[in-house]
DNA sequence: TGCTTGGATAGATAGTGGTT
DNA sequence: AACCACTATCTATCCAAGCA
C-alpha cells in the first residue's frame, strides 16, 4: 500500500448512518416546493434524482426526518440485485425531500476530516460495488438488502485526506468528459432527426404512396431448410429469440414460418405500432412467426437506405402510429402500410440524402463508441486509483496523460 | 410495551413476444 | 380476437427481532 494510506473500514469515516422513515406516500410526482418522500429509484449509481419522490401529508411529515444534505452520500440498502447497495454523493441541500427506510444517509465525522466525494466514488467502485452485492442477502431475485453492519466494516485503503481530494477532483474529470460526450451524442441525434426532417420529410419533395414501391414476400420454409428463428424488437430491430429469451419460443414446425432474406424488411403487424420494424442486415436469410410481414423494395424506384432513413423518421413512425389507432386492434396491414405516402425525390437526390445522413449516423456511432471507451476506462481508473495502486500526483506521468486524454 | 430496523414476499405495472 | 408465456422493475406490506 502506498505511503500515508491506512487500511480501515467504512464505519471510521462517518460518524454515523441513518434512514427515513417507512412512508405510504401519495401518488403523483411532487413539485420541487412539495414536501416529498424518496423512492428508492432516486438512487441509482452516481446518479440522485429527487423527482423521484412521493408526496407525504399530515403525521407522515411530523415523523420524517433524514433530509438529503450537501456532503452526504445516500446509499440503498434494500433494492434490486443490481442496485443494492448503490449510492451517490449529495452536491447540494434538498429541504423538503426526506429518506424512506430503504435509504441511508452518511453523517459527516464531526472531527475527522474525511473527503465525501471520494467516499462516494469509493462506493460506487468496482470492488466495492462486487463486495456489497456479495454481501447482500434476500432469497428472492427481486430484491436484495445490505445489513448495517456489513456497510460499516466494509474494508477500506484509505488515503490521506489531501489525496483523497486528489483522487475526487481527477475522478470528477473524467465524469465530466462522460457527461459532455453524453451531452455532444444528445446534440448530434436532435441534429440528425433535424436533418432528417428538411432533407426528406419537410424538403417538398413530390410524394408517392409506398405501396408502388414495395412488394409482399411471402415465401414459406417449405422443407424446413432454414433453422434462424428471427423476432423483430422495437429497440434493435432482428433479434435471435433466444437472445431475447431464455428459450425458443417458436413452434415445433416452422415449415409455415416466412422467410426473410437480407435488405428485406418485416414487422409484426400488431407491434409495428410501438416501432417493430426493420430491415435484415446481420444475417443472410432467416425465419419469421408467419403473423409477420416481409416486402422487399422496388431498388430501380427507391434507394433502400433512403427508405430505411425515411422509416425510422419521427414523421413516418408517427404516421405508421396513427394509421394503427384507426383499427380495432391497433394492427397495421400491408395495404394500411402502402397507403402511406413517402417524400420520393429523383434517384440522384436521394442517393444525395442517403450520403448525408449516413454520415452523421457514422459520426454519432463513433462517438458511441468513444463513450463506451470512457466508461470502461474509467473503472479502471477507479480500480486503480481508489486502491492505491497508482497515485494521483504531478509525479505520475501516466496519469497525469490519462488526465489529459479525459479532459479534452 | 411500543417503536425502529432488517428482511422476505406478493403483487402491481409494464413490456417483450408468441399461438390458435 | 382471445389468450398464453415470460421477464423486468418497483414498492407496499407484512413479520420478527432488536432496542429503549
Amino acid at each position: 500500500m502506498n505511503k500515508g494510506w491506512k487500511s480501515g473500514r467504512v464505519g471510521e469515516l462517518i460518524a454515523s448512518l441513518e434512514s427515513g422513515i417507512s412512508v405510504n406516500g401519495v401518488d403523483g410526482t411532487p413539485s420541487n416546493d412539495d414536501y416529498a418522500v424518496l423512492k428508492v429509484s432516486a438512487v441509482t449509481y452516481g446518479k440522485f434524482n429527487p423527482q423521484a419522490s412521493k408526496k407525504i401529508t399530515g403525521s407522515e411529515l411530523q415523523r420524517a426526518k433524514c433530509i438529503p444534505k450537501k456532503g452526504q452520500i445516500i446509499i440503498s440498502r434494500s433494492n434490486t440485485p443490481e442496485l443494492v447497495g448503490a449510492s451517490c454523493y449529495i452536491s447540494e441541500d434538498y429541504p423538503n425531500r426526506f429518506l424512506p427506510d430503504k435509504l441511508w444517509q452518511t453523517i459527516p465525522h464531526p472531527e475527522k476530516k474525511v473527503e465525501h466525494k471520494w467516499l462516494a466514488y469509493f462506493l460506487a467502485s468496482p470492488w466495492a460495488r462486487f463486495r456489497l452485492s456479495s454481501l447482500a442477502t434476500g432469497t428472492s431475485n427481486s430484491m436484495k438488502n445490505i445489513t448495517k453492519s456489513e456497510l460499516l466494516t466494509l474494508p477500506v485503503p484509505i488515503p490521506p485526506f489531501l489525496e483523497q481530494k486528489r483522487i475526487a477532483s481527477f475522478l470528477e474529470c473524467w465524469d465530466n468528459a462522460i457527461e459532455k460526450t453524453e451531452a455532444l451524442i444528445a446534440a448530434k441525434e436532435k441534429q440528425f432527426e433535424w436533418l432528417t426532417s428538411n432533407l426528406i420529410n419537410r424538403a417538398g419533395h413530390k410524394r408517392k404512396p409506398t405501396s408502388s414501391l414495395m412488394s409482399e414476400v411471402s415465401k414459406r420454409n417449405k422443407n424446413s431448410g432454414i433453422e434462424r428463428v428471427l423476432s423483430v424488437t422495437n429497440h434493435s430491430g432482428f433479434v435471435l429469440p433466444e437472445e431475447q429469451f431464455e428459450r425458443r419460443v417458436a413452434s415445433e414446425n416452422v415449415s409455415n414460418y416466412k422467410v426473410v432474406g437480407k435488405g428485406q424488411y418485416a414487422y409484426n403487424p400488431s407491434r409495428i405500432n410501438v416501432g417493430s420494424i426493420a430491415r435484415l442486415d446481420n444475417w443472410e436469410n432467416g425465419i419469421l412467426s408467419p403473423m409477420y410481414v416481409v416486402f422487399k423494395l422496388d431498388t430501380t424506384k427507391v434507394c433502400s437506405d433512403y427508405f430505411l432513413h425515411w422509416l425510422n423518421s419521427s414523421e413516418a413512425r408517427q404516421r405508421i402510429k396513427n394509421s394503427a389507432q384507426g383499427s380495432v386492434r391497433e394492427t397495421v396491414s400491408f395495404k394500411d402500410l402502402g397507403a402511406i405516402d413517402i417524400p420520393l425525390p429523383a434517384m440522384e437526390i436521394q442517393k444525395g440524402v442517403t450520403y448525408k445522413l449516413n454520415l452523421a449516423q457514422r459520426e454519432i456511432s463513433l462517438l458511441n463508441k468513444t463513450l463506451k471507451q470512457y466508461r470502461i476506462q474509467k473503472r479502471g481508473l477507479m480500480q486503480n486509483l481508489l486502491t492505491g495502486e497508482w497515485q494521483v500526483g504531478n509525479s505520475h506521468p501516466e496519469a497525469e496523460e490519462i488526465r489529459k486524454e479525459g479532459i479534452t
